[in-house]
Formats: C-alpha cells, structure tokens, sequence
RNA sequence: GCCCCUGUAGCAUAGUAGCUAUUGCGGCUGAUUCGUAAUCAGCAGGUCAGGAGUGCAACUCUCCUCAGGGGCUCCA
C-alpha cells in the first residue's frame, strides 16, 4: 500500500500502482471528469500514470496554471496530427505554449493560407471525435533517433536530450515531448486556430523560417466563445480605431511611421506635457531645449555610431556627415560640460521633451506603439556615486504616482543585466546592477530579471504593462549609466578637492509620449480623464432661443481654462447628445427652458446618467476642482 | 529585414466566371426649434493604393512598387 497526501492536508491510502485517474475518481466523479492529468511531489504525470511510491497528490484541472498548459500543449499534438495528415510532407519543429494559447513550428515547402485554419479545424474535429488514446512512451536514444530519422530538427533535439526521452502517441500519430498530456484527443472539446506567422527556427534570423499556426483551446465551447467574444471587444479598443473615430491622429504613406496629431490629439499630448512639467518644478528637475542635428563626431563620442548607424537619419551638414538624433543622453552631456561642476550642482536633473528620430525597419512599425518620430519624457540624471541609491529611489516613487494614484495602471517590474553587446568594465556593471537591485529590494517591489536586456551602457529597470491584445509595451524605464560620462569625460569637484566623474541616470516615466498615449487610450477606452479630453463641456441647447445662456457659461468656463463647445446646431437634442457621447465628451450639458428660468443646467456623464437641475455655479466649481486635482471624473 | 494577409469616396462597406461600381454614416443645400444615443427631403462626392503586363475589354487575372495589418527578429 502507498499513503497519498492531497492538498488539504488529507492522507489516504491506495494500492500500489493505482493509476492518476482512480484517485481523482475516489475524491469525486465530477474531479475525474475534470482532471487533466496530476502532480506528484512537484512532477506533472499523466493521468494514466501508475502510482508507485507514497507522496504528495494533487489533481490538475483547467482552473490551475499547469492543467491549462498542458491541456492545451495536448490541443497542439491534436493540431500537428491534423497538419501531418493533410500535408504528410510537413516536418514538425517545436509546438510550446504560450501566454495565450499553443503555437506549433512547422517546416512545409507550400504556404499556409488563412483558409486552411478552418481546414486544419476540420481534420481536429475528426482527431477528437475519434477519442483516439494519448499514449506515453519511453525511447532508448536510438530508438528515438531511428521514429524521427525523416526530421532533421527532431533529431537535433534528440542530440541534446541529457537525460530520458519520452514521446507520445495518438493513433499513428507521435511526437517527441515530455508531457504529460490528457489521456485520450477526446478531452479537448473546445478550440481555434487564431493566426499564421513566420517564425525562424530557435528565433535565430541566421536559421530557416518556419511556419507558425497559432491555436487556443478551451474543455468548452462556452468558454471558447467568451474568449472570441473578447478578443472582438479588445480589437474595439485597439487605439488606431480610437484615434481615428476621436479624430485624434492620422499617418500618411509620405511618412510612414510618424504620427500626425490633430488638433484633439495635440490637446492630449500637450496636456500630459502640463502634468508633468507641473511635477518636475515640485521634483527638482530643470527643462532643456536642444538641437536636433548633430555632426557625427558626437554619436561616435557616444558609442551609437557604432552601436545603432543603421537605425539613424542621416543627413549633410556643410559637407559633414550628421544625423537626426535618436536620443538625448549626448545633448545632455554637452551640457553639463557647459561650466566645471561642483559636486554642490549635483543631483542635476535635465529634462527634454525634444522629437527624436529612429529609422526602425519597415516591419517593425505599427500604430502609435512603435513610430520612427516620438518624444519621450526623457531626463538625464547625474549624481555622485553616493547619491545613486536615494535618486533611484527617488523615481521610483515618482513613477508610482503616475502610475498608481494618477492613472491606475498595473504594471510589471523587469530588471534588465549586461549584454553581449556592452561597454564598459566587468565590475562598473556590477556596481550599476547592483544598486538597482538594492533599490528594488527596499521598496519590496517584485520582480523579474531579464539577463542580458540592459542597454549597451548599463543596466536597467522596466515597468511593462500590458494592452488589450495582451501585447506587453515597455513603459517607464530607469538606467544607471557609468559608461557615457566616461566618454564624455564629464567630472565634478568633490569636497575634498578632487575631480571625479558623475554616474548618469537615464529615466522616462512615460516613455514615448507617443505610445503611452496609444496604452492610454486603450486603458480607459477612449474615455479620458476629464483633464486629458481634448473637449471637456459640450452645451447642447434645446431650441436657438436659449443659445445666450449657453454661450455666457461656455465663456464662462472658457475662461477658467476649461475646453467647453456650443452645440447649437438645429438638430435634435438626441442626435447631438448622441454625437456627444460617441466622441466620448466627459461632461455634456443640455440647457433649455427650466436651467435658463433657474440658473441651472442638466449634465449627462459618458456612463449615461443624468443630473437634471444642478446648479450652475456649483457645476463650474465641480469642474474646477476636479481639474485643479487631476481626477478621473467631476464629483456632482 | 523575413513570412502571411489586406488596400473600393472623409469613415464603414457591397460587388463583378473580366464590360469603369452598391449602401449607410459624414459633407453641402433646404425645411424642421425639438428635453437626453440618429427629424425629413434633395444634391455633390470614386482614374476601385500606384505602375507595368495579358485580353476586344481589368476594380476583378499576372508581376513589380508603396502603404497598412498579424507574427518573427530588433527596440539605444
């Protein structure tokens, strides 16, 4: 007999070599029904898997992690059964899954097409509607060698498998994997192939490409049908789609990658510029404005010449080789060589708002998250090594308010180390890394570290958060730079007489402003904070004869900075509310007989609420205060 | 840069086994003065992304270019 232990503690005893399945059977018939395969001490085993040995039990069903993946690592077996049928020439490479869904790697001399996701639905359905059992196998390496000798990329595998190498088997389909997977193809009852991709194989451009089908897959068409349903919702929310429909931005083909900000959209812009202008004065740091063009004498000063000269705007000067800058960090440089420092000038915070240029290649560019010109909120801090520590800390907090109390976001913290390509000594990196580290750690924040990630001048910290399409942007970023004022030779007088080189910090809070302002857009939806609208109050009138009124308390709120319309079109009050509240107007207010006679007004939010009667005065004040403390809606 | 898909008026769309194109919104004109998501009528608006080719004939088929999209790679 073996005793297992299940999670809450319970222990039980079974027979030796009772399988997965019976267990979860003895608990409950609705838990075997659920089950997609088990976890003993820590390892995942099939369900079919005999129980051997006394341990900790735990069934796994699609509400944990590992149940999903593995459930839908099975729906990717089931997928490249189907591929292998319809095209028996297909080699297989790797199929994983991933954050959302499974993908399969697939080495096929003829293109997939769109259409032939649904044909390859059609052959899984077969697959599944045949129950067919999910066979484990354990393979000497010669055997192994021997079933996939017709795959080149399966025996390069094999070659570098330490230690046993398993496989399964459905019908006369098999396919090397570690597993576990569901007992049989039946289990999987819900799925979609979503999209065709090229992908290189072991993501080495050097390799061949592959081609990749990525799938999602769900125990039921409900759940499947909610997923779908979302996915419509999100692309709704897609900030290309807003931008258009708020008449917001624009991009044209002679400029491929470089927005164009309409006049709403430059409220926007302009308005986050505002914010944060507002907090540099309270924060310490002092605004710059520098050129764009600079000979290339200083991009080779800074390393970037030889780093990043394909991704640069290259123009003459006088006869002179030069370039659009890519980024601030030399400009600021320049500057703090301006007049000898003393260590009493340090921190010195630089910040600049300047337009930066980089010549992205074509495929890489999209929307508003990736542009060839942007603006960053970017700001260049150099401090003594002493004063590293605290300034770090000093950011984050700052980026904590405009990320949690100003705008609400969750976001993920990543800290990036050396890469391949890095300048700089061994130990100048330690140092760096270690002391984001250290603040990281004394504001208890989690996260993850990214090896090798780091610029090619220092270390950094990431915060990323994630968009409707669940793609991950990088936002707010803080980088510990020993190698550019070196460089630069960039030094300060310390208090005891000596010169010394500062530590530069490179830090943007939002980023681009450019594609914070696409994240924003999708986070709430097209519908902004009252303080970010391009157009905050729009006055609907019921009938011309109250148009007085109307403009008196526009003017009104016009002069206390406050963007408010007239709507006094001979429309219908439902066409113009409506017209309102597509363009996601926060505050729309209708005035007629009553408000005129009382001195009121009648404000409908975007939710589609109603104030009727309110006050004017206290409507404005309202607004005001709300504006005044950058919150999210006006109290009524 | 690589793989795949797409490109019809400002926007959203229909369409043809190859004979220059549909509808709605928007715009303009006129009427309507109305109480919280579309008042009515009329009019204008398109070298069907651009170029080349095959046809008597190309928006439709083929090729090239450009742009957009989804991925891969990259992202100072």
């Amino acid at each position: 007999m073996i005793t297992l232990e299940f999670p809450d503690g319970k222990k039980k005893e079974f027979r030796k070599g009772i399988a997965a399945i019976e267990v979860a059977r003895s608990i409950g018939e609705r838990l075997a029904r659920d089950a997609i395969c088990a976890e003993i001490d820590g390892n995942l085993v099939d369900l079919g898997m005999e129980i051997k040995s006394s341990g900790k039990f735990r069934v796994l069903t699609f509400k944990d992690e590992k149940g999903i993946e593995v459930f839908r690592h099975s729906t990717a077996h089931v997928m490249a059964q189907a591929i292998m049928e319809l095209w028996p020439s297909a080699l297989l490479t790797i199929g994983p899954v991933v954050d959302e869904g499974f993908y399969y790697d697939i080495d096929l001399e003829q293109t997939f097409h769109p259409d032939d996701l649904a044909k390859i639905e059609k052959k899984m359905e077969e697959i599944v509607r045949k129950d067919l059992k999910i066979d484990r196998q354990v393979l000497a390496k010669k055997d192994a060698v021997d079933i996939f000798k017709h795959n080149p990329y399966k025996i390069e595998l094999i070659e570098e498998f330490a230690g046993e190498i398993s496989a399964y088997r459905q019908g006369n389909f098999i396919d090397l994997c570690k597993g576990p997977h569901v007992p049989s193809t039946g289990c999987i009852k819900a799925f979609k192939l979503t999209k065709i991709s090229g992908a290189y194989w072991r993501g080495d451009v050097k390799n061949k490409q592959l081609q990749r089908i990525y799938g999602i897959s769900f125990p039921d068409r409900k759940a499947l049908d909610e997923y779908l349903k979302n996915i419509e919702e999100a692309k709704k929310r897609d900030h290309r789609v807003i931008g258009q429909k708020l008449d917001l931005f624009s991009f044209d083909d002679i400029s491929p990658g470089s927005p164009f900000f309409h006049p709403k959209g430059a409220i926007i812009f302009n308005e986050l510029l505002r914010f944060l202008r507002e907090e540099y004065s309270k924060r310490g740091y002092k605004e710059v404005i520098t050129p764009l063009v600079y000979g290339k004498e200083l991009w080779q000063t800074s390393g970037h010449w030889e780093h990043f000269r394909e991704n640069m705007f290259m123009l003459n000067m006088d006869g002179r080789e030069a370039a659009l800058k890519p980024m601030n960090c030399p400009s600021h440089c320049l500057i703090y060589k301006k007049g000898f420092k003393s260590y009493r000038d340090l921190p010195l915070r630089i910040a600049d708002f300047a337009a930066l240029h980089r010549n992205e290649v074509k495929g890489t560019l999209g929307g508003m998250t990736r542009v060839r010109k942007f603006s960053q909120d970017d700001a260049h801090i150099f401090v003594a090594p002493e004063q590293l520590e605290d300034e770090i800390l000093h950011i984050m907090d700052f980026t904590r308010y405009i990320y949690k109390e100003v705008f609400k976001f969750d976001y993920r913290i990543e800290l990036s180390t050396k890469p391949e390509k890095a300048m700089g000594s061994e130990e100048l990196w330690e140092r760096a890394e270690k002391s984001l580290a250290d603040a990281l750690k004394k504001k208890k924040l989690e996260y993850k570290i990214n090896p090798g990630d780091g610029a090619f001048y220092g270390p950094k910290i990431d915060f990323h958060i994630k968009d409707t399409l669940g793609r991950s942007w990088q936002l707010a970023t803080i980088q510990v730079d020993f190698n550019l004022p070196e460089r630069f030779q960039l030094e300060y007088e310390d208090m005891d007489g000596k010169r010394k080189t500062p530590i530069m910090i490179h830090r943007a809070l939002l980023g681009s402003i450019e594609r914070f302002m696409a994240i924003l857009l999708e986070h709430y939806a097209g519908r902004l904070p009252l303080w970010l609208s391009p157009v905050q109050v729009r006055l609907i009138t019921v009938a011309n004869r109250f148009d007085d009124y109307a403009e008196e308390l526009r003017k009104e709120l016009e002069g206390f900075g406050v963007r408010a319309e007239l709507d006094a079109r001979a429309e219908s009050i439902s066409k113009k509310v409506r017209e309102s509240q597509l363009m996601q107007i926060p505050l729309i207010v209708t005035i007629g007989e009553k408000e005129v006679a009382a001195k009121t007004v009648s404000i409908r939010t975007l939710d589609g609420k109603v104030h009727f009667d309110y006050p004017k005065d206290r409507f404005v004040e309202a607004v005001m205060v709300a504006l005044e403390k950058r919150t999210e809606k006006a109290e009524l």
